[in-house]
RNA sequence: GGCGACAUGGCCAAGUGGUAAGGCAGAAGCCUGCAAAGCUUUUAUCCCCCAGUUCGAAUCUGGGUGUCGCCUCCA
C-alpha cells in the first residue's frame, strides 16, 4: 500500500512499525460549535482508511482526541454564562451525533485534553529540563530555533517564518517564533509547576498520542491547515521530548471549498454536518467526498450533491442480498478494488469498481450484489433500506383518505385497494393513490411482485 | 515576500509516456397500463495556452495564463 507523506513530499510505500500493528492519530475537533462539511470531509477520509486498513486484516488503533480545553471554548463559556465543561460536553455530544449519522466508526481511543494534563505537564517539565523550552512569567515556550529540523513538515525555511508579519509577537518570548506549551490563566486554569494555567494546543496532540500510542506511531492525519504550525510543532515537541521520530507517515485531506473559497468558521461560509443531513443522507455525503482524492479541494454545489444523491441511490439500491459466508477476497473487483485504494486511496477508481457491481447485480449476475455489499461497506456505505416511519406512513395514509374521501386505517389495506384496482385496470384510482403518496413524499414502485414504497 | 496545490466532455471526476475509467445530466431503444427503477446503445480526433524532448505526451522539460491554499485560530 502506497499513502502520500507530507513529510517526505512524494507517495512511499506503507510500512508499519510492529508486523500487522497501525497506530493511526487523527487530529480531533475543538468542541465549541457545530460540525461543518469541511470535518465532515476530514473524519469521512480517515474513517475510510481506518476501515481499509481493517479490512485488508490489519490490527489498528485509531485514536482520535477532543479538545475541551481552549480559547475558544472560554469564550463561549462566559457568552452564555456556563462552565467551560458543560460547553465541551454539550458539543462533543453534538459531534458524536454528526459523526455517527455519517457513518464513521468510532475511534478505538477518544482521550479528553483535560483528562491528559499529568501527561501533558511532565513532557513540558522534560523539555524545560532538556533545554527546549522554557518558563517566562507563568507561561512556558517551546524553543524554536534549538529543533533543527524545524520546519520540516511544511517545507518552511525558518528564515522566512521569522520574517512573516503574522507572527505574534509576545515581551515574555525570547523568539517570536518560540510558541507557547503552557500559558499563565488564574480564571480557568489548572495547577502546575509554573503557577496555574494551561496548555497550548499543540502540547495537547503530542501528549495524547504518547499517553495512548507511544513516542513512535504510524500515521498522524488531519486537515492541510494543520500542517503549519500545528503538526510542526508536534514535531518539534514530541522528538525534542522523547528524543525519537514521533511520526512515521503524515496524511493531509484537502479541504472543501465553497465558491472556490476554503470553507471555515472564521470566513463564515460553512454549511453544517447536520443541515446537510436534512437534505442528504450519509451514503450521498460520502459520496460526494469519495469522488474525489482525498488531497484535492472539493467543491460544493447544491448540483454536485445531486448528482451524488442519484450516484448513491444507483449504488445502495443495486438489486440482490448479501450473503455474510461468501469469501471475496478471490474474486478481481476484490483486487481491483484494493489496487485503487492501496494507491494512495484512490477512492474514485475503487468507485468505478462499485458501480460496475451495481451494474451486474442489477442483471442478476452472481455474487455480484455481495461484492458490492462488502467492498462498499469499506467506504462506509450502508445498504439497508431505511424504512418508512410511522409518521411517514400516516401522513400517506392521510394524503390517500384526502385525496379519495375515504377513511382507510392502514396502508396495507390501501395497497391491497390499490391492487385490485391495477387488476381490474381501473388506472383512475390506481393513480390517484399513486400520485396522493407521492406528493406526501411516498413513492410506490410497482414491480412483478408486488408494489414497494420509497422515501421519496 | 516565502512555501505549495490545481487546470480533463454540459457538470463532477480518474488517468503521470502508448493513444481518454467512472458518476450525474442529455438522447434513442427495451421493459412498463402510467410512473419509478432497471437494462442496452450513445455523447472528448482530444485533456488552459505556447515552445521543446520523444517513434509516440493529457501525462516529461521550459515559459506563460488562470484559480486556490498555507505562512494567525482553523479539518
Amino acid at each position: 500500500m502506497k499513502l502520500f507523506n507530507t513529510y517526505a513530499g512524494k507517495t512511499e510505500e506503507f510500512k508499519t512499525i510492529e508486523p500487522n500493528k497501525v497506530k493511526m492519530y487523527v487530529c480531533g475537533p475543538t468542541v465549541y460549535d457545530y460540525a461543518h462539511l469541511g470535518h465532515a470531509r476530514c473524519y469521512i477520509t480517515w474513517d475510510v482508511l481506518y476501515r481499509y486498513l481493517k479490512f485488508k486484516g490489519y490490527d489498528v488503533t485509531y485514536c482520535r482526541n477532543v479538545t475541551d480545553v481552549d480559547d475558544k471554548i472560554l469564550k463561549k463559556a462566559e457568552k452564555e454564562n456556563k462552565t467551560p465543561q458543560e460547553v465541551s460536553q454539550y458539543w462533543y455530544k453534538q459531534f458524536t451525533n454528526s459523526m455517527n449519522k455519517l457513518n464513521n466508526l468510532p475511534p478505538d481511543i477518544e482521550p479528553f485534553a483535560t483528562k491528559t494534563l499529568g501527561e501533558m505537564i511532565s513532557m513540558v517539565k522534560d523539555l524545560i529540563a532538556n533545554g527546549y523550552a522554557y518558563e517566562s512569567g507563568g507561561d512556558v515556550y517551546f524553543r524554536v530555533k534549538k529543533f533543527g529540523r524545524y520546519g520540516s513538515l511544511s517545507g518552511q525555511p525558518i528564515d522566512q517564518l521569522e520574517s512573516g508579519a503574522r507572527i505574534e509577537v509576545g515581551d515574555l518570548k525570547e523568539d517570536p517564533l518560540d510558541f507557547a506549551l503552557w500559558k499563565k490563566d488564574e480564571k480557568f486554569g489548572y495547577n502546575s509547576p509554573w503557577g496555574v494555567g494551561r496548555p497550548g494546543w499543540h502540547i495537547e496532540c503530542s501528549a495524547m498520542s504518547r499517553k495512548y500510542l507511544g513516542k513512535t506511531i504510524d500515521i498522524h492525519a488531519g486537515g492541510a491547515d494543520l500542517i503549519f504550525p500545528h503538526h510542526e510543532n508536534e514535531i518539534a515537541q514530541s522528538e525534542c521530548a522523547n528524543g525519537c521520530k514521533f511520526v512515521n507517515y503524515w496524511l493531509h485531506n484537502g479541504f472543501v471549498t465553497i465558491n472556490k473559497e476554503k470553507m471555515s468558521k472564521s470566513l463564515g461560509n460553512f454549511l453544517t454536518i447536520d443541515d446537510m443531513l436534512k437534505n442528504y443522507d450519509a451514503n450521498t455525503l460520502r459520496l460526494f467526498i469519495l469522488t474525489n482524492h482525498y488531497r484535492t479541494p472539493v467543491e460544493f454545489s447544491d448540483e454536485a450533491l445531486s448528482s451524488a444523491q442519484a450516484g448513491a441511490k444507483r449504488l445502495t439500491n443495486a438489486k440482490g442480498v448479501n450473503n455474510p459466508d461468501l469469501d471475496i477476497t478471490n474474486t478481481p473487483e476484490y483486487k481491483a478494488f484494493c489496487d485503487a485504494m492501496d494507491d494512495d486511496l484512490n477512492t474514485s477508481k475503487a468507485l468505478a469498481v462499485l458501480f460496475d457491481l451495481a451494474t451486474r447485480a442489477n442483471k442478476d449476475e452472481k455474487n455480484a450484489y455481495t461484492i458490492l455489499y462488502k467492498l462498499g461497506t469499506v467506504l462506509g456505505f450502508t445498504f439497508e433500506k431505511s424504512k418508512l416511519s410511522d409518521e411517514e406512513i400516516q401522513k400517506g395514509i392521510d394524503s390517500v383518505n384526502n385525496a379519495l374521501g375515504a377513511e382507510y386505517q392502514t396502508i396495507d389495506e390501501i395497497l391491497e385497494i390499490r391492487a385490485k384496482a391495477r387488476k381490474d385496470k381501473n388506472w383512475e384510482i390506481a393513480d390517484k393513490i399513486r400520485i396522493a403518496l407521492d406528493s406526501s413524499g411516498i413513492l410506490i414502485k410497482d414491480t412483478k411482485d408486488g408494489s414497494i414504497l420509497e422515501q421519496k
